[in-house]
DNA sequence: CTAGGGTTAG
């Protein structure tokens, strides 16, 4: 936003500032990404002795929310409580997104089933929320649920059902649903719809028709539809369409490194490496980089943050002797590395050796270490979780007997005895 | 001034 940093000096400058103004401010660095400020200044507007009100309390919510801060969430619904703000289904739908999104699905129901009133919002942000802890059965059974309470779905509400049909291969349902879009609730899909159902088709591997698909789109097609066929193919190794869809990608948005990534690994997949480096290259001349790589926990009220190969730990050597560990075990399961799995590595044909030093296996031998035996291991990470890791996480949680959830960019994977929630689906 | 997401310019 052009004018945000106008918007804050302007802030400065009223002298009577009531809660109104504070909430203009912190939606403004909300609507800005800058969650850490926006739940500062909330904290500022507290101690300068501001009564928050609903509009404050969905606003810093969502902050928490995106920050995955369930400490500070836990701590806003106590306010919610003593204020008492919990009729308001504004404040109640974002205490349900904001459990959802720090982890706690058992809360984010809580929540719910308290609720006297639904409306669709609050529907869709329960939805939502199984949707993001990979629990698709639930996403069906409580769409149909609020259908059969006469509540019209919205578009948010079947982006969900929509998804949760492609996680779990429900190729015929979700064609019925994508129709009842129309049919029966009498929308127009949407883009995002039309992506969800290229992502049913792509990974139920039916690449032509999801291509067709796009083709019939009534509309310009966004990169997320081109992105979720990108993916199909990357499943399915198909180069020949990868290639296409993703020179479309690199010229509707070539600031995006996901998309370079997926094709230089495809090309690595299928032996092709030079093309590999020129897809690396192209990305160079771009000036597009990776994100690198970053995993978080927390471990007695202390954030710890790790990068991969990261030595910085005061108690690295520890830490990657338990790593050895971890590998040795594994291995003894059976398991042999694939280096295809290195999804989201950029690493010229990085070695099986380097896998194992993933941030999110240093931060799960962190936990290991440091954490007690029966508390879960709740890592966070910046990136979509590479399969390797994800391999390697569910070995662990079986031979350790440890609970382990992972937070990537998209979802929750919460791994434990041998499996994860999401299915293998992500 | 506020919530749900695979939104977001012909």
């Amino acid at each position: 936003m052009k004018f945000f940093d106008e918007g804050v000096k302007l802030f400065q400058c009223v002298g009577d500032r009531d809660v109104v103004t504070w909430n203009v401010l912190v939606m403004g660095f909300v609507q800005n990404d800058k969650f850490e400020e926006a739940c500062n200044y909330f904290w500022v507007m507290r101690r300068e002795g501001i009564l928050p009100d609903e509009a404050s309390f969905s606003t810093v919510l969502h902050s928490s929310a995106s920050l995955a801060a369930l400490h500070q969430g836990t701590a806003i619904h106590d306010q919610i409580i003593k204020l008492g703000y919990v009729k308001n289904m504004c404040v109640l739908g974002s205490l349900i997104t904001m459990y959802a999104k720090c982890g706690s699905l058992v809360d984010a129901y809580r929540v719910f089933e308290g609720i006297e009133d639904h409306n669709v919002i609050s529907w869709t942000a329960m939805i939502s929320a199984y949707q993001l802890h990979g629990c698709a059965n639930q996403v069906i059974e409580l769409f149909e649920h609020m259908l059969s309470e006469g509540i019209e779905p919205s578009h948010v509400t079947f982006v969900c059902v929509l998804s949760a049909c492609s996680h779990t291969g429900r190729v015929e349902e979700g064609l019925a649903h994508f129709n009842s879009i129309k049919k029966i609730h009498d929308m127009n899909p949407g883009p995002e719809h039309y992506a969800c159902m290229v992502d049913l088709l792509g990974r139920a591997g039916w690449l032509d028709e999801a291509k067709r698909f796009i083709e019939s789109m009534p509309m310009k097609p966004t990169p997320s539809v081109w992105g979720a066929l990108l993916g199909a193919c990357r499943k399915y190794g198909n180069l020949k369409m990868g290639r296409e869809v993703a020179e479309r990608l690199f010229e509707m948005e070539p600031y995006n490194p996901g998309n370079y990534v997926l094709l230089a690994n495809m090309c690595t997949r299928s032996g092709r490496l030079e093309e590999a480096n020129k897809v690396r290259r192209l990305m160079g001349v771009n000036g597009v980089r990776k994100e690198p790589g970053c995993s978080w926990i927390d471990v007695k009220n202390m954030t710890f943050v790790f990068t991969a190969h990261d030595r910085s730990h005061s108690s690295s050597d520890e830490i990657y002797k338990m790593l050895e560990k971890l590998e040795k075990l594994v291995k003894k399961k059976g398991y042999v590395a694939e280096t295809e799995f290195v999804t989201n590595s950029l690493e010229e044909n990085e070695e099986e050796q380097g896998l194992w030093y993933h941030s999110e296996k240093l931060a799960l031998a962190f936990g290991l270490l440091t954490l007690p035996i029966d508390s879960p291991i709740r890592i966070k990470k910046n990136l979509r979780t590479c399969g390797h890791c994800h391999t390697v996480m569910k070995l662990a949680s079986k031979i350790f007997d440890r609970e382990i959830i992972v937070r990537d960019i998209n979802r929750f994977h919460r791994f434990a005895d041998g499996f994860c929630s999401c299915g293998d689906y992500w």
